[in-house]
DNA sequence: CTGAAAGCGCTTACAG
DNA sequence: CTGAAAGCGCTTACAG
């Protein structure tokens, strides 16, 4: 790129001063005073040669990288479905950028290869937060028992890892609880993922949750199982269709399952909310554009990138943390789905 | 982090060797014949003792970061609802990591600061790829001119700054080709964007292209303005309805704001396809859900991000490029709401 | 209030 | 086939 680029030792010649002084002026390092006239002519000395600290030797020396890795663990498959992760990333983003530092976006396939360890191990990354679907993994737990600053989105229970999530558990105890206030006592669940994900089995505690305090026995046969796919919705709504006890309202633990379910519902000629009513959850964009306009819980997608990143920050400065974890709130959104005695809307 | 961890001298120690060997054989340097036997020396010592070059030294030395920078230029809104750009993200990384290179991800939410000089100037990144909509920018101008490794996502024409991008026009004027082969004359455009983006400007070139084959006139009252969101999609549908000559089918150049489209053509009784026929844009991973699935094009976003990877460091790498830009094709997807004497869904 | 000097961990001509 | 040495551009004790 044409001329070479300016370094310290250019500022501090021209500025008729040592690098020492560049260095802390440019840096504002605390407790040096500075006299005004030199810190002028070392501003203005910058100024001139465009000078911009190479962040190479800076990493160098100072053995931080300021860079946050922020890596997905999810499958491309759920990438693409997930209308969040974006919203996340910005999160992730906006706060690392306030404090300085950058965010290294990585994508994992394989977790065998531990390539995590990698972007530490080469200095990479200061620290590390993760995204997607938390399995058993030992490559994790060895990080952070090596005192590496790591910290996940979502939770993997009993392990100490550091987390922000939203309190998933207290919005699907909401969602059922507005069925119930609807009048609703016999209220399906189809999850938005397998059970052995802790985020479907949240879920399914909120719900036991609120039928429980409502004193309705929860049963069985009402509960069916979502991955994350419309299809999967679509088929464990005609589960529920098809029972000899068939629910007045579904919860169905994710809108993108929703759909699916709306669309088995509408096959048979029944209405929303008039014959079965249903709540999603995560408020995904077009939710509200959904025919008949979707009731569902938003998750505080951004908050959560943004909590993450705050903390992870936190982590890499040696901060203690005097909680384990940070519960984000989630917040009930009413729409048509669940209205009953309102109009929906008029259908061709 | 426990122990100091080793550097490239312990390796030569420990190996009995200097470390410009161990740089060569860690490097598979080419051209510098090693003997075998000190290679597997090396090789031992470097596992023996978990060595992973540090990377701060390693971009000190070589003056290369191996990142990119992936600046995001929309707004937040605009981030949120689309829906494409984490499929474009996951291709830039899947490329970027197969060449052993990071993925820096910026969002900028404010031109005029260029901030991306800085990511540059600071040695952050080697090169820089940018999405969102692309106004006049004499940064970016700049940065091509001064022969730094920067490429679009989408198009800038007459700055000869190399893109990648989708075939938009041509895509629309599939779009509207497939309505004209439906038996459609009276064909409406509710575009995507206001018109000083070039991206609504093409797409309105392909579907005054498609007309202007089938020798239909362009009928101006017939076009009109969206702006990303459903609720522009509502309000310009409403003025189509409205307008004494009202058209058989609309294209509607977003799927999101085809969403808002429907609406409006539903809340006046009309059936879709029967009364209007639409074809939305994008592909979105909704549209085979909305209710009836709605016809579209499909945007390789994964494609234009492994594309605009794989083109960034051929640049970065110094490599001639043929051609300023890449074109990639986009598909047709047809569906309930264009077709014709297909039974929509039933109705609730 | 400021500077000379060492050091961060690599790579890479240059020698041999 | 391999090594001694310089250099990348910073930061930061240590002196004064």
């Amino acid at each position: 790129m044409t001329a070479k680029r300016s370094t310290s030792f250019d500022v501090a010649e021209l500025a008729g001063v040592s690098r020492t002084t560049v260095s802390f002026v440019l840096n504002n390092v605390p407790g040096m005073s500075i006299s005004e006239a030199t810190r002028k002519k070392v501003l203005e000395a910058a100024r001139q040669l465009n000078y911009h600290p190479n962040e190479s030797g800076r990493r160098l020396s100072s053995g931080k990288s300021k860079m946050i890795g922020l890596v997905l663990l999810q499958s491309a498959e759920q990438v693409f479905n997930d209308a969040f992760l974006l919203q996340v990333l910005m999160g992730v983003e906006t706060i690392a950028s306030q404090y300085g530092f950058h965010v290294l976006l990585r994508h994992i396939k394989n977790t065998d290869h531990d390539e995590y360890s990698q972007l530490i191990n080469e200095n990479h990354v200061d620290g590390l937060i993760f995204s997607g679907p938390l399995q058993e993994d030992p490559n994790l737990l060895n990080l952070h028992q090596r005192g590496f600053p790591i910290l996940l989105m979502g939770q993997m229970p009993d392990t100490g890892i550091p987390f922000v999530d939203a309190d998933v558990e207290r919005g699907a105890e909401t969602a059922v609880a507005h069925l119930i206030e609807q009048g609703h006592t016999d209220i399906g669940l189809i999850t938005n993922a397998q059970f052995r994900y802790s985020t479907a089995q949240q879920r399914k505690n909120g719900y036991c949750r609120a039928l429980g305090k409502a004193n309705i026995p929860v049963y069985e046969p009402f509960i069916q199982e979502g991955d994350y796919t419309p299809g999967s919705g679509y088929q464990a709504m005609n589960v529920l269709l098809d029972s000899p006890a068939r629910p007045s309202a579904v919860f169905v633990a994710s809108d993108v399952v929703a759909i699916g379910a709306i669309q088995a519902i509408k096959q048979r000629g029944l209405r929303i909310p008039q014959d079965i009513a249903i709540i999603g959850f995560d408020d995904i964009p077009m939710a509200a554009y959904l025919d008949p306009p979707l009731s569902t819980v938003r998750l505080p997608a951004y908050g959560i990138g943004w909590a993450a990143g705050e903390h992870s920050i936190r982590q890499i400065r040696g901060e203690e943390f005097k909680s384990q974890g940070v519960l984000l709130d989630t917040e009930l959104i009413v729409r048509q789905s669940t209205r009953n005695g309102l109009k929906t809307q008029s259908q061709s």
